[in-house]
DNA sequence: TATGAGATCAACT
DNA sequence: GTTGATCTCATAC
């Protein structure tokens, strides 16, 4: 079943865990969510923390669409925006367990081993092809395609990675005992 | 296994 | 001019 906008018309602490398990394919390329974060504007954390600006302006735009932007002047990162009337919330995704166009994705990434390609939100755009392009873009038109889990997986949460504020708040969600987290829950 | 440096850029101060 | 929601490779233990 294919996800709708209202499914992201809720709080972000409402809808990242339930992303996990979800299929999401960018022009035919991608597999089941493992791993995200969440971010809401009252996080110091979050690029919506201190009001919109040019780059973050798509996470203050309607849910259900990608925000992507630059991240340490190299990796993309992808997030997918939920509630965002005026309170600038989105879900970081940050692991993918590769199930469709693995070729694509490893030709992509120059490696070969499956749990390489996307454990991680930079390893992740890149397999996907995700760039600027798609910042801004609605997650339910092409190439986005994002279809709900079948089954409610085992979850597991911990700690955020990678951030030096607010990094102790328990909003990662994954599929517990995933190999292909980016890290071990 | 763990820690550290380099890569490289746009937004922000 | 500084700073990241990161990744990879190198070196050390």
């Amino acid at each position: 079943m294919r996800l709708r906008r209202d499914f992201f018309a809720r709080s972000v602490h409402e809808v990242a865990p339930d992303l996990i398990g979800a299929l999401l394919l960018v022009d035919g390329v991608g597999g089941r969510i493992v791993e995200v974060e969440a971010y809401d504007q009252e996080d110091p954390a979050s690029h919506g923390f201190r009001g919109r600006t040019a780059r973050n302006a798509a996470m203050f735009g309607p849910p259900g669409h990608a925000y992507v932007y630059r991240s340490y002047g190299i990796h993309w990162c992808l997030n997918l925006v939920c509630d965002a009337e005026g309170r600038a919330e989105a879900a970081l995704v940050r692991a993918l367990e590769p199930t469709r166009g693995l070729e694509a994705m490893r030709a992509r990434r120059g490696v070969d081993a499956e749990r390489a390609l996307c454990s991680g939100p930079g390893k992740l755009c890149q397999a996907l092809a995700v760039t600027r392009e798609h910042d801004g873009l609605p997650l339910d038109a092409p190439p986005f395609e994002l279809h709900a889990r079948e089954t409610e997986p085992p979850l597991a949460t911990g700690p955020r990675i990678g951030i030096t504020r607010a990094a102790e708040r328990s909003w990662r969600y994954g599929l517990a005992g995933s190999q292909f987290l980016s890290r071990r829950l």
